[in-house]
DNA sequence: TTCATATTTGGCATAATAACCAAATAAAAG
DNA sequence: CTTTTATTTGGTTATTATGCCAAATATGAA
């Protein structure tokens, strides 16, 4: 029995959070709806993709517990609901600029 | 031309980075590895997979700029580098028991 | 050099994702 | 009730990810 075992399920809850996040069209929405809350039709009309795709990749953040979802007669609404994810965004960025001052020390 | 179009590498940039993140394994590996460095022996040790699938996880957590690698003899030791990954961890967790909330009220 | 140990890489099988289209469902309007 | 609009769901396909084994590479010891 490794370390690991006796606490895997918490490292795969803690994963489907995160690939929950892991991808560009869920972050680009998670931006936008920190802002306000959008219908899926008009996220739709940011992102330019299929609207079926678009609802899937909200069920998917709704599943995850990322976002509030709100039905206003015939659309549906939908809200950040967990804003820390936002902070964290931060340290991703941060991940970025030190990959770039990597690639340039590589060159130098 | 959408929105999203004009800032999308920006967000595939951002994503990567998290898809790093999120796999079980992987977290598991950035939680040990923020208490010490360990070789790659001692982390396959402490999954219990194989070590080339151990290996991998570690190319990928250093392709994405969040460890370290320092080769001392034979083995090659792997450190946390951004330590801000820790911080996002709690609101992972935040979310986490949101969900759990969620569930409860679900049932009452 | 040869051997043993540690790690990485390549290849393959399987599983999980993501995109679209088409069909189903929900709600309001005519 | 029928139509229209908004959204979700099911199905298919293409791409990507994961895990193991085997082979290649690297380092130090004998």
């Amino acid at each position: 029995m490794k370390i690991y075992d006796k606490q895997r399920s918490r490292f795969e809850a803690r994963a489907s959070v995160l690939k929950a996040l892991a991808h560009p069209t869920r972050l680009f929405m998670i931006e936008e709806l920190a802002k306000k809350s959008y219908c899926v039709c008009e996220l739709t009309e940011m992102v330019g993709l299929d609207i079926s795709t678009v609802s899937k990749h909200l069920s998917i953040l709704k599943n995850a517990g990322l976002v509030n979802v709100e039905k206003k007669g015939k659309q549906v609404f939908y809200s950040l609901r967990m804003r820390c994810a936002l902070n964290f965004l931060d340290c991703v960025e941060a991940v970025l600029r030190e990959q770039a001052q990597d690639r340039m020390d590589a060159i130098q």
